[in-house]
DNA sequence: CACTGCTCATGACGTTTGTCATGAGCAGTG
DNA sequence: CACTGCTCATGACAAACGTCATGAGCAGTG
């Protein structure tokens, strides 16, 4: 029932003689075989490499250069966004884009800052994906409308980089003693810093300044 | 090569003339999609339902009468476990499993308590899954190994139920006047709650207690 | 060059926590 | 019934934390 009909509709790219290579990579086996098995159902869609990390993306990518790599955002070792970048630099011809579960606005900056073309959620469904990866190959953008509108309301981050830095070594729930040494700092600077981040995003304390800084994709 | 070949085994439950009626229960369009699409490979199984949050999916459970229902363990609404303790009265006929992406200890024992018979991660193959539909409709149970030993080194919780309480209180970051308030305790009475959970825990401090009671699924 | 903003630091102050001792009331168990 | 363990409370003390004022060094901007 899901799957509509319109298998007749063949070769809509043209390039019938090289067919569009893709990557997947996300860790969970299942999602990314039963991706797969999707997308091979569109034909001029071939997977051409599939990883469950984000250094065996990398690596994978090297080996196989696809046009398009599709990459889920949290994935052991480097997740979406890193292997983005260093697909960037390693194989400038693949494009990239991003699929994500539950989308934090912040990320999806990060995503277009390292050269991201497509950024989906895990909520679309399998044709539209297809369709989003063809539109991503033939060089253009796609946000998702949604993701995009959180990342808007959202805003920019109001956290210089040493705040940012600072809570995100909080983020554990570590005294301040640990994070001075983490971060080579004097406690006393470490506490200036947590103290200005949490009346910047308007929290009581260091601890929901983390939590929101998360939600609002700022770490 | 992991997938061995036992595919000529077909029929193996030897009920052809009625094949094993699935419900699918996933938040994510994509994965659900994907995964529909996989198990409808398996000749013997048929997706009956999808749903995308908790009530949906006990509203579709009830109209389709599935006789297995493989949900989601995060989903809007209402989460797995909670879909497979309605189910239990409401359609005893119909047997639960959970499929999870980051499995948390806590949960595969809440999820057993709740008469859920297969507990899985999503990075088993689609193969594999259909194997464990299959047989935990035989009536037999399912339960990831690595999810169990991690469930089993996590043991038991070691914290009263006030502990917990206020421990989960304590989780958004609020200052120990709010939990008080919102626990209608003293003051000094959560603070040693809290005291007492954090050393129980083996955390420095509550905020810690609360990440690492999070992650061995005591809270 | 003056100006602004980030970085890092110190010292001081009051408040919030964590910890401990202690005790009362109230189940459930042997 | 004695015992144990959970619940709730109070008071007190030290340590950790949040906040403010203040200042030096250093980059980038107009």
């Amino acid at each position: 029932m899901t799957t509509e009909g319109n298998m007749t509709t063949e070769g809509s790219e043209g390039l019938e003689g090289r067919p569009l290579r893709v990557l997947l990579a996300d860790d969970e086996h299942l999602i990314r075989g039963a991706l797969a098995a999707l997308l091979a159902l569109e034909d001029d869609l071939v997977v051409v490499a599939e990883a469950a990390s984000g250094p065996e993306a990398l690596a994978m990518a090297l080996a196989h250069r696809p046009d398009v790599a599709v990459l889920d955002l949290q994935m052991p070792g480097a997740d979406g966004v890193k292997v983005a970048t260093s697909l960037r630099s390693e194989l400038p011809g693949c494009r990239t884009m991003i699929v994500t579960s539950h989308g934090r606005p912040g990320h999806l900056k990060r995503a277009l800052a390292a050269g991201v073309r497509g950024f989906v959620p895990k909520t679309v469904s399998a044709r539209r994906l297809a369709e989003i990866i063809r539109t991503v190959h033939a060089g253009n953008r796609y946000v998702d409308p949604e993701l995009a509108a959180d990342a808007i309301s959202a805003g920019d981050s109001p956290l210089t980089v040493r705040e940012a830095e600072v809570l995100e070594l909080a983020a554990d729930g570590a005294p301040v003693a640990e994070i001075a040494e983490r971060a080579s700092l004097s406690q006393g600077t470490v506490r200036n810093y947590l103290s200005s981040a949490a009346s910047k995003i308007g929290a009581e304390n260091r601890h929901t300044a983390v939590r929101l800084a998360r939600e609002r994709g700022w770490v």
